[in-house]
DNA sequence: CTTGATTTTGAAAATAATTTTTATTATCAT
DNA sequence: ATGATAATAAAAATTATTTTCAAAATCAAG
């Protein structure tokens, strides 16, 4: 999908809830698509307010609440106490890597496991909507 | 390994680092090693206090953390805002399904899953120390 | 057993991150 | 344009975690 469909789908979101669209958020959206890291919400503030300096850290937060609950933005927590967010992948999902040294985070996608996942959920009788696999441990720099 | 073993591991734990031992963390073992939930830090000190009302959170965080450091206890956090603990298991790793509605969380384990993501770790040149598995979605009761 | 250096404790304070409140401003269907 | 409603920024409140500090406990050495 691309970030224009994406933007779409938010304004369809906004619509059926009766919210409203406003340069704030068009803000928001925006810093948050040219991202492709793991932002957090403070260094999200930081780079919308290069282009919108009035901008509150309490808008930032609710923008991305809003993603999230649409669909377009996912919600992790690594355990460094701060939550991040990152682009949902349109097709295949993602997982990630985390060196618990210099906080490099890689990512990596196998669809062998999502299909494992998929048997799992279905012998407990669970509905997965979403998924996080993590790999803590040493990159290559750091394992030494 | 038994919880007594563990219990030994935690006592050499101290002593290599010159840290002394108490009946508060004595307390606060037992009641860990009584539970087999994810437990936070709040519904341990409620246990805690059961069998000694005079105990106090900073000292249960603090027992926590060094369970954590000498590899009893994992901290984990499922998006709920609360870091909890649970026991790490002796031989194989298990993961988890989580409710996003009731909140309710099942175990499970795979081994498939466990040797897929060494090779990928291997692939990526990356050292595995731990991971974290973990499917979110709606189980039976709540998938209406 | 005492001593005394050191660690631990509980309570409270500090920090950190998230969430809510509020008065004001902006949006948008009519 | 109007007015009902939602969104905003800033500040305050809340929540969870971490640190501080004076008093108490531990324990190795005498």
């Amino acid at each position: 999908m691309k970030s224009t469909d994406k933007k779409e789908l938010l304004q369809k979101y906004l619509h059926e809830k009766g919210l409203k669209s406003t340069v704030q958020r068009d803000d928001i959206v925006d810093a948050f698509f040219k991202t492709n890291t793991h932002i957090s919400l403070e260094e999200l503030l930081k780079k919308v307010k290069r282009k919108n300096p009035k901008i509150g850290y309490a808008t930032v937060y609710r923008t991305m609440k809003l993603l999230t609950e649409c669909g377009i933005a996912l919600e992790r927590q690594f355990g460094d106490g701060q939550t991040r967010y990152e682009h949902i992948p349109d097709d295949s999902h993602h997982d990630h890597c985390i060196c618990v040294r210099c906080g490099k985070i890689m990512e990596f996608e196998n669809q062998k496991i999502e299909h494992l996942q998929k048997d799992i959920a279905d012998k407990l009788d669970f509905t997965v909507m979403n998924h996080k696999l993590e790999l803590y441990g040493f990159c290559s720099k750091c394992a030494d």
